[in-house]
DNA sequence: AACTGAATAGTCAATACTGACTAGTCAGGG
DNA sequence: CCCTGACTAGTCAGTATTGACTATTCAGTT
């Protein structure tokens, strides 16, 4: 219910049409959500359906008509316990990429030292971009933060990661 | 392709049925994938229709009959292929706990800190876990050391979150 | 020899998600 | 005043994923 709740968040703010939603989504909380043009969709319908938010049809100008949606008082209430909740829990986190490292005896050791080296160039462009990012405003600059001390974090466990490779083969 | 990356590098050690390549991964791998029984299943099929595994019907007492599955020559290429570009590659972690981060100006602050606090005790409860794992075999090792690592950075990120939104509060 | 709970082995209907597409509008250049 | 590329707004068909279910076997108990 994560997408719901982060909907609900921000209707809950203002009433928005589906193109608005998405756009903010994607430029202020990319870091945290990845939701598509059609889940979103699907998900705003689905909630329309359950009576959290409400609807109507909306036009300015000469543009298609669209749908501006707002949250309803019963959504307001699952907004609030689905806040609480996720405030209060812990999801694990899964790194795919470990996978990878679960497998990598099955590579000659150099190359494999040499492709995390090409990772660990990659984390580093994601973690110069997460640190100059421009400042956004309120609880998003948290999610940013959060995204540097655990780019930072992963940094730091992949160099100690490729150091033991290499003594590891150097002892061989 | 992680899920068939996994699979891949679970049969090439071994020819292996569903149930027993679900069991490995639940109690293995838990800690870096989350492969359902049906979603193996169906991978399985998959897998085998482009060629990359092959099976024959095998039978043990009065046991069910089974299919123990291969990996066939394009299969290991594949697993080649996809192990190359996982080691090499980073995929960005998103955090579904941050949403309600973003949003926790929505409640009173002290509340707030309540709610975060039980999710450090969470995040505890996972690190504890997680340290106290007993080894496992081969590269599942290095998967457990990275979650106790990725684990403490968190704890430590939690902490200096509750801490501010402490003072910040004070300070009003 | 019947019963119970756990383990084995898988299937299916329903839900969720996404790539690719449609279709109209607007701003600016030529 | 027509064309082009970018923006707005959304839909749809196909793929991926999962909760819930079926059905058999086995070990131990009564």
């Amino acid at each position: 219910m994560e997408r719901e709740l982060l909907l609900l968040g921000l209707l809950r703010e203002q009433g928005m049409h589906g193109y608005q939603l998405l756009e903010f989504v994607e430029s202020q909380m990319a870091f945290c959500v990845d939701l598509k043009k059609p889940t979103a969709y699907f998900l705003l319908d689905k909630m329309a359906a359950s009576g959290w938010i409400s609807f109507e049809q909306g036009q300015e100008g000469n543009r298609p008509p669209r749908r501006v949606y707002h949250i309803t008082p019963e959504g307001e209430a699952v907004f609030q316990r689905l806040l609480r909740e996720n405030l209060a829990g812990y999801a694990p986190t899964r790194f795919v990429t470990d996978i990878g490292l679960a497998f990598s005896h099955a590579l000659p050791a150099q190359e494999s030292i040499r492709l995390l080296n090409e990772r660990r160039i990659a984390v580093k462009e994601h973690l110069d971009a997460a640190s100059t990012a421009p400042p956004h405003p309120g609880g998003a600059q948290l999610i940013i933060e959060h995204q540097v001390h655990h780019l930072v974090s992963e940094l730091q466990w992949l160099n100690d990661v490729i150091l033991r490779m290499q003594m590891a083969d150097a002892h061989l």
